[in-house]
DNA sequence: AATGAATGAGTGTTCATTCAT
DNA sequence: TATGAATGAACACTCATTCAT
């Protein structure tokens, strides 16, 4: 009706966030492309003047909307920092960047279409796995200088990613209550200070 | 035809066991009950006869099949154990009851819903909860006793559980043929020897 | 409603038959599956019980209700009759079989696809070709023992058969009134009398 | 982009010549807009601006592009000449004029319409119509003169007619390579043979 | 004159569900 | 119990047509 006539450009854009909104909370195939529509303020025939069909609207926010690229360009500066404060550091931000709205939209979306669908997982895995070797390599480079003690710097790595991602599992997939009541600083100091230093006394 | 007359009790359990393969491959939507008929080797039809509807038949899977009570069930008698022994006890087993056929395709069929319907999610979750507290429990008492370094123990509880669920995402969610390289006994090792020792030198 | 429930069997044929009426009326693109439907009294739904898809009920028209058989069962007795009887028997009895309903209406649905879809045409050609050689063979021997001049018994054959699909196309297809107002028998005799004796004076 | 500025008129001849070529490949209602003005290298919308409708453009190319005229500026002049001569020029006179492209293309883009809509069938009937009273006055005359041997003119007429459309048919639509052997010189001399002399020996 | 964004009515098709047998 | 024919309400997608620019 008297909707404001968006600038042309914005459509595809348009059309990308509000799947991801629809996607993300009735899951792809439950979505329809009327809720799109709707949510986008169009009518469903358009989608298609921009988008091949249902399927490519969720490429392109695999494509365009994926963050990894944030996740990838993470401190490659702070890796000459001791263990402890890169910890301390890295921690809270990878979590703020995780937890962040649109990261949670597209975890959402994405999983549980990687789950039955292993062409949107292996993306999803290798990314994770380019964090396992950024965080294996900073492992293996201080075990070797002495600021860690000797070990496998691969496990350690997963190890430190497992709980962080057991973390965002439990808070923003599950959305257990219990999980939801910490802040990212809590987890970042009870996981850096629990792996650092151990559960034993010393 | 010539099928043996199965045991009546049996068509239900039979149309469950099929549902659960079904649902855990293509996904409870995607998933008709064509398929799971032809999973069963029955018809359509017969599957309204032990159950209301679609969604009768994996509410039955959540609540039949849910393996929530052998989780429970584990070792509430090795809680006298020191940490180590407990830990190495523990972990090893939670990840074989975690890691077996029926339960990821549990984590299959579940966890797609449980992102979108938060009526899934919370059971889940509270188990989670359960193994938490638990862990709680047990981090606490380990705590006044000495055995354990002072600390929050439901995060440190959290975060141990953070770690094994990280790991079985990777593995059996996202399916990180990096992740997969490991034996159990690997994961539980270095989950354990970081979480107990910590990862800087003594 | 008070629809008197017609025997199973039935549906498929029943199916066909009224998506041959559908198709030869609206053209097969033109024909939607409501149509097809309501015309033969049921729901656009059943359609796909019995059929893959709009397509195969096309494919199943073409397999299952091509009179070809009927064509090529055309009387191969007659072969040893003089060519004047020979063909006063075999032009009326092609001229009643093919513009019998069923088959005009198979021409209407036929015709029209043939011609943008060379699947199609090639059947319709190869049939018309089989009796073009029936007609060929016929006139070869008749022009070896002199009941006939010598010449071209395959062009004379094409020559036979044109006039005849001629006379079909404008009476069945274009439905040209001044084509319409002979009858078989008319039709047959100026053929026969034209092509055996020919229109120069003796 | 960088597209010559045609002459305004060529446009509408432009569209209609593009419509033509689309309309023979694909039948008038499985052709889309889009593919038409893709063919015509302009966007779909400004069909509009030289046509009311998809109709209108069918209809364009009805009035304006059928050669019925050029059928019927045959040789008013050779009504003179006996039958074998008239015959052997008129033929393949008919022949090369109606198995040029465009002729071909627009009875492809007729025939099955023609089928379903007496409004396309009706002009080409009577056109053909046209065709048999020329012919049938050729013949009536040349039998009142003796050249041809007494008969039904009429009749004699659309027997012609029906051999050379016959022809056509199996050519131009059904594409048979049986029929598309012969070249057109071939045809006519046996149709011209056969219809003149007859079969019989004399 | 020309574009292409936008609409909306429809089309083929799918599928959970019902029910007579 | 068990079948499978039958329904009807979606759904993804298409396309002729309109219209602001």
């Amino acid at each position: 009706m008297a909707r404001t006539p968006r600038v042309v450009e914005d459509r595809r854009e348009q059309i990308i966030d509000a799947a991801m909104r629809v996607f993300s909370q009735k899951g792809f195939t439950r979505a329809t492309n009327k809720d799109i529509a709707h949510e986008a303020g169009i009518t469903a025939g358009l989608i298609y003047h921009y988008f091949e069909n249902k399927k490519a609207v969720l490429d392109a926010i695999i494509e365009e909307r994926s963050p990894w690229r944030t996740v990838r360009s993470l401190s490659p500066h702070v890796l000459a920092l001791p263990p402890e404060q890169f910890l301390r550091l890295l921690v809270p931000q990878v979590l703020s960047i995780v937890e962040e709205e649109k990261f949670v939209q597209l975890i959402h979306v994405l999983l549980p279409e990687a789950i039955h669908n292993p062409e949107i997982g292996h993306p999803m895995a290798e990314t994770l796995g380019k964090m396992v070797n950024f965080l294996t390599d900073y492992f293996s480079s201080k075990m070797v200088n002495g600021e860690l003690r000797q070990g496998n710097a691969a496990l350690a790595a997963q190890t430190l990613l497992g709980c962080v991602t057991g973390f965002v599992l439990r808070r923003q997939v599950l959305r257990d209550p219990t999980a939801l009541e910490y802040t990212h600083e809590q987890i970042a100091e009870v996981i850096v200070e629990t792996l650092l230093k151990g559960l034993l006394p010393r």
